[in-house]
DNA sequence: TCCTTGTTACTTACCGGTACGGATATCCTT
DNA sequence: AAGGATATCCGTACCGGTAAGTAACAAGGA
């Protein structure tokens, strides 16, 4: 079933590609299905064979950023084995270096969910199931680091992690995202179990 | 002048206020000006001769949204007179209590500039703007207590804001956002002067 | 031959925006 | 006070463009 000669992309691949750099960059709502496959330098019945309807393609360019967003933070996590803290931090400074990038416009997972409300919407299906995982996640990495409340700080990482994203799409340039790897190292030791031994956590 | 007969308010008043409940519960981009006009018992020459188009209608959603958030933020800080730290906390408690309300939905004036990433669009110009009223406002709240490094405080505060924002209309039910205010609690105690003399704040 | 993949041309519906006409209140003139 | 011009506000009907989606057909490989 591999095919050798063909070099280009199938036309399928092309209409992602392209679908997932102009939904990432103007949104997916301002872009139309036109556009995209004059783009790929296809034609509609393509989509639609391929991906059913605009929505779906919209879940097929999130799912396509939730496999980017978990190699980030796996990759990231895979260098500190054994060392929670070390991952997290290690994931901010990899965030804020992907902040960087020319063109960079938050995490279109959460993009997507603000542009579609309706909790039916195949699009947002997918961002909420993967931000959902990212909080599980985050809770099992707090759980490892022996925090007092693991959930209350795995919940206030993630409060930094999505605040980095909607205000780095506010500032342009040097704004308050660049305060998150502090910020997430300050909670991490302010939910350190110390010598004043504070209340633990009242969570499941 | 004042007319005690007219109890209907003018048309441009009932499009601002259907146009207002509709982009924020809807997003901006998803309704359309026939469906405003229709909700508001009007017609679209009179939307286009009060507002001019609809990207300056959507402005003047958001400067009344703004109006909306300064009205909360100075109300809330004005029970603490001379106390910043008190003032941030009783926004974050005040925010925490208006998340509570049905139909929330973050931040008009966030959830607008995710909507609309070009920067000439008259409704980001807006919203941008009192973002980063919001973000000195943070700053000289955080100089006035005496903090470490408040540049850093003000924007790290930034983030636990917009990521409640966001991560609440993620998470309908009980999500990350309810950890904001101990998390800013954290941050504000972190951040306080202590016997332990780190270095100072390296910023202007 | 059969089945997958791509192309041309079209449909329906709605988008933002506008030219034009009708009604009422204000105010100035006589 | 009467009459009429004027300014203000509002609605009917319509425009071109574009949105998502599809029917019918042609080409190529197993």
């Amino acid at each position: 079933m591999p095919q050798s000669p063909a070099i280009e992309p199938k036309a399928a691949d092309r209409i992602l590609n392209t679908a997932s750099e102009l939904f990432y960059r103007e949104g997916s709502r301002a872009v139309g299905v036109d556009e995209i496959v004059a783009r790929a330098a296809t034609t509609k019945p393509s989509l639609y064979r391929a991906f059913g309807s605009k929505d779906q393609l919209i879940a097929a360019y999130l799912e396509a950023q939730a496999v980017q967003l978990w190699s980030l933070f796996e990759g990231t996590a895979g260098s500190h084995p054994n060392d929670p803290r070390a991952q997290i931090l290690a994931y901010f400074d990899a965030l804020a270096e992907r902040m960087e990038a020319p063109g960079y416009r938050g995490c279109g997972l959460s993009n997507a969910a603000v542009e579609y409300p309706d909790p039916k919407h195949p699009g947002r299906v997918v961002a909420v199931a993967h931000k959902d995982q990212m909080r599980k996640r985050l809770r099992a990495l707090t759980r490892g680091m022996d925090a007092r409340k693991p959930k209350k700080l795995a919940d206030s990482l993630m409060l930094l992690m999505e605040g980095a994203f909607v205000t780095r799409q506010l500032f342009d340039g040097a704004g308050p995202a660049g305060a998150a790897r502090g910020a997430a190292e300050a909670l991490i030791a302010a939910h350190a179990r110390r010598a004043t031994g504070e209340n633990d956590d009242q969570e499941g």
